[in-house]
DNA sequence: CACCAACTGTCGCCAATACGACATTGTATA
DNA sequence: TATACAATGTCGTATTGGCGACAGTTGGTG
């Protein structure tokens, strides 16, 4: 059912790649094929956790739309990211929304299929302990930011961010590529359009970044890192 | 060592009352008691975790001080909360400040016992995962509440939180009385003093609450759930 | 009861930023 | 290549909220 290079990216993912073959044998056993075009709505908010997913080609968006109407997207998950664990362990709903941010293909464990294997390969909890508290660091961190950082230090360290998930570093240069809208950026750091345009083009002037249509180069990584105190 | 009230105390608690009694026991046996005064510091972010904690006696500030020096505080912690396990599951340094917001006395699970006798009793991860994936709940509730209120409905909901924290329900009445300075209440929704006095006196017009020196008085907790759209 | 520290009340100014509006530019596609 | 759509660039305006300043108030302590 799994492509050969599919299950060596699985292996290769974060949770899965401590664990002995045999766990791993045991998950990838139970894992299904989920197909989503563009756009579509994995799930929503609220919506009952029918499993755990990773993905494998394409991008997931994690969003949570609020009741003015407005957006704010949390995560971009680029290929090897699992998400969805919370409602497997706390048997609540979601807690956000997922779609897919283009053509996806995702790696999927079904809760019954899940809490089976957890049963059977209780050694396996460790792991997804250490996840959470990765997910509750990311977290925290970003409750930070928001709360200390001015927006343009918020812009350059979500630039880095999206430059370390699925940025393309180029042969032969040191540049690297992301691909969003001035609008994405926008709702990533809960901002408007016009500041972040107006951010972007002072970064330009700074020579740390490129604009594009659609698209920004990074040209500077150093400095952007300067910017916002980056602390690696 | 532990008095039978604080014995009482901690079985009632979140994680404990849910194991069967032999492991209870198991887990009382290694507690021990730590006594803090009044305003000293337990742990800062960064240091190495040496156990797990509870408070059985006063309160607990978890905070950030942030490079500008400005302190925001994440959290009170009140008698039968436990804290500081993220640092147990993932050997990484603390992710905040903690301080005794009064006198306080603390149980105590030191990082060796802990492991010892989540080895011993590997069913006790099921309590933690719980534990986990519902301070990321609230942490996420925090981020949509700074993304999407404005800072009287984020007052509002942090004047709730706070009342079913360590509000004191008087006896014949129905109106509860939270023990903060308005500099205390900024500190926790990012904002300033001088603004909390304004939103409180709104809402005193209002007849929501009544302020006083350093207390403040829920008068319609209705209205303030309508007022930051708490949905319960 | 006098004093001090902590807390509250209030003003005015200033910086940041959201938002509407509209022109311009880039990209895909028929 | 004509056209539609998406993204960018740039105004001006209105609002929010931080911050300094300072006076007034409260409550604990010697």
């Amino acid at each position: 059912m799994l492509s050969i290079p599919q299950q060596t990216l699985l292996r290769s993912t974060v949770w899965f790649n401590a664990m002995t073959v045999e766990v791993q044998d045991a998950f990838m056993g139970v894992i299904k094929l989920q197909r989503l075009s563009k756009g579509s709505q994995l799930y929503g908010k609220g919506f009952v956790g029918t499993g755990f997913h990773c993905v494998l080609e394409g991008r997931v968006k994690v969003s949570n739309i609020h009741s003015s109407g407005k957006q704010m997207v949390l995560a971009y998950l680029d290929v090897g990211s699992w998400f969805g664990e919370i409602s497997m362990f706390d048997g609540l709903g979601r807690s956000h929304d997922t779609h897919a941010d283009s053509d996806a293909v995702l790696a999927f464990i079904s809760r019954a299929d899940f809490h089976r294997l957890l049963n059977q390969y209780p050694e396996t909890y460790h792991y997804f302990t250490q996840l959470l508290c990765q997910r509750l660091r990311t977290t925290f961190n970003f409750i930070d930011s928001t709360a200390s950082l001015s927006l343009k230090q918020q812009l350059a360290k979500r630039l880095i961010l999206l430059s370390s998930n699925f940025g393309q570093r180029l042969a032969g240069h040191n540049t690297i590529e992301i691909t969003a809208s001035q609008e994405t950026l926008a709702m990533m750091i809960n901002s408007s359009r016009q500041t972040i345009n107006r951010l972007l083009k002072e970064m330009e002037q700074q020579g740390c970044l490129r604009t594009h249509y659609g698209r920004i180069t990074l040209l500077d990584i150093a400095q952007l890192k300067q910017l916002c105190e980056w602390d690696d």
